[in-house]
RNA sequence: GCCCCCAUCGUCUAGUGGCCUAGGACACCACCCUUUCAAGGUGGCGGCACGGGUUCGAAUCCCGUUGGGGGUGCCA
């Protein structure tokens, strides 16, 4: 009788959802549906002080972004540190009362000053065997045993720790209060969490909570330390200095399930020829032993690629519905000027050009301006030709009159076009500045058949008088 | 300083001793398509950090070197 697995995710208080934390929710997640077991959420809130409704509200919230669901019957929490801290004190004086623990009276000044005098780093031992009861101003330390510590890891394998090298850690402080440490094993033990997953930042302090577990009576869960997230130099993706909030990649446009397949490919692979899979095959394929053990570049190039073939993907209604959120305040245009209808004409063609969700505005916006917004680069560029003038005098008088659908609007620029012995490809330009404001777009005739004739008709007129 | 982890194209990866003349993806370049830009198609550039072993045979196993990263609190 094998109890289902549990697996738990406990995501620090920054205030903001990490993209390396949202990897190690969705190894969790896509582990628990593939073995039926729990994702666990527990909200790290012995400090209390960074933690807030709000904080825990928008976790909740990422994580439902990124298709893990709250309301799951797999989904358990969340759980809040801070409700277990009488289990936390009673689990440090069960230990102090077993031996496995001791008061020690040195403040850290103290601990420092012997660490110089002997030359060797941290805490010595000093009061081991002092027999010291409880008091104000005295922390529990923890007895570190003779011997080794091997960490069995999913990913790594075993690691050995020799326990000389872990000095006898805080359990509870001073004033009384437990060590984040001490809290986190013994909500572990108290959720009965049987598989941890998590960044390989936390490796070296899973010795110390290995031991925990034995002291306290407990076989460890089954540990995994996946690789870092880093940025182009190689460091930990840091508030700092990059961009690691989920919420700033969905507020760019970035779509759920893009990330999500992004993130999955960062350390490790599907089978064949395709990173681009759905999230079925992760759950049928991801295992613990696969992941990669060096860390990962967090590339936004990439990320943006796997979001464009995610955007192609979409359905003409899902594609206006991820477009709608962008096309509202904040666009390039007037308020009120915004046309569903124009837009649902223009969609398709918006939909193969676009890579991030937040370019849409940028690139329909002269439809819904009042005139063909001014780039004097575009115009310099193009209606300095020798042939400009007369492409917008000739489709001036054609468009006014030529039965309006995009062939024949393309028709008469090409009569033009072949009457000079010129392409397409250059006397488009003029027009679509003129018309668009900008030297690329969406395909110009469907454009301006969009844009109707009088709109168009006024552009032109407008770019004929500025070339004078 | 001490402890731990890591090392395949620029990047993310496939590879678990012979299928490797090392495969794919992103990026980049070229060509095709083409009303601009994309998308799509075809092709190209480009890598096993180094040195020793083990083996008939090593990207794959072992040792060392070098180089990266992480951890070292009465923080979480």
């Amino acid at each position: 009788m094998s109890a289902v697995p549990r697996y738990r995710f406990a995501p620090s208080p920054t205030g903001f959802f990490h993209v390396g934390g949202a990897r190690t929710a969705l190894y969790n997640w896509a582990l628990a549906q593939r073995t039926g077991g729990t994702f666990v959420l527990r909200i790290e809130d012995t400090d209390e002080s960074r933690n807030s409704p709000e904080w825990t509200q928008g976790i909740i919230d990422a994580l439902s972004w990124l298709g893990i669901d709250s309301s799951s019957p797999q989904f358990e929490g969340p759980y809040f540190q801070s409700e277990y801290a009488a289990q936390h004190v009673d689990a440090a004086m069960r230990l102090w009362r077993q031996g496995d623990a001791y008061w020690c009276d040195l403040t850290p000044e103290q601990v420092q000053a012997r660490s110089k005098e002997t030359g060797r780093p941290g805490y010595d031992g000093y009061s081991r065997d002092r027999g010291l009861e409880p008091g104000p101003g005295r922390v529990l330390r923890f007895r570190v045993p003779e011997g080794a510590t091997v960490v069995g890891d999913l990913v790594r394998g075993n690691v050995e720790f020799a326990n000389d090298t872990i000095e006898d850690f805080v359990l509870l402080r001073g004033n009384g209060t437990p060590m984040f440490l001490l809290a986190n094993v013994v909500d572990d033990i108290e959720m009965r969490i049987s598989h941890v997953v998590r960044a390989e930042e936390h490796l070296p302090n899973t010795p110390k909570q290995q031991m925990l577990w034995r002291a306290l009576g407990h076989e460890p869960p089954v540990w995994a330390h996946v690789p870092v997230l880093v940025n182009e130099q190689r460091k930990k993706l840091s508030k700092r200095r990059d961009k690691v909030a989920l919420e700033q990649y969905r507020a760019e446009g970035i779509l759920a399930d893009a990330m999500v397949n992004y993130l999955m490919t960062l350390g490790w692979a599907p089978a064949g020829d395709t990173e681009i899979v759905p999230w079925s095959r992760v759950v049928e394929e991801f295992r613990l032993e696969d992941v990669n053990h060096s860390p990962a570049f967090f590339d936004v190039k990439k990320l943006a690629a796997f979001n464009g073939d995610y955007v192609r993907m979409l359905t003409p209604g899902e594609f206006l519905a991820a477009a709608r959120p962008f096309l509202g305040p904040g666009a390039p245009w007037p308020a009120g000027n915004f046309d569903e209808a124009v837009f649902e004409r223009a969609a398709p063609m918006v939909q193969t050009r676009v890579g991030t969700l937040s370019e849409i505005p940028a690139m329909v916006d002269f439809f819904f301006l009042d005139s063909a917004p001014v780039d004097d680069d575009a115009w310099n560029k193009t209606m300095t030709s020798d042939f400009a003038a007369d492409v917008l005098a000739h489709m001036e008088s054609a468009l006014a009159s030529v039965e309006w659908d995009h062939e024949r609007i393309k028709r008469a620029l090409e009569e033009f076009t072949e009457a000079r012995g010129l392409k397409l490809g250059k006397t488009q330009a003029p027009l679509r500045v003129a018309v668009t404001g900008r030297t690329v777009g969406p395909p110009l005739f469907e454009s301006i058949e969009i844009l109707g004739r009088d709109a168009t008709l006024a552009r032109v007129r407008t770019a004929r008088a500025r070339l004078g």
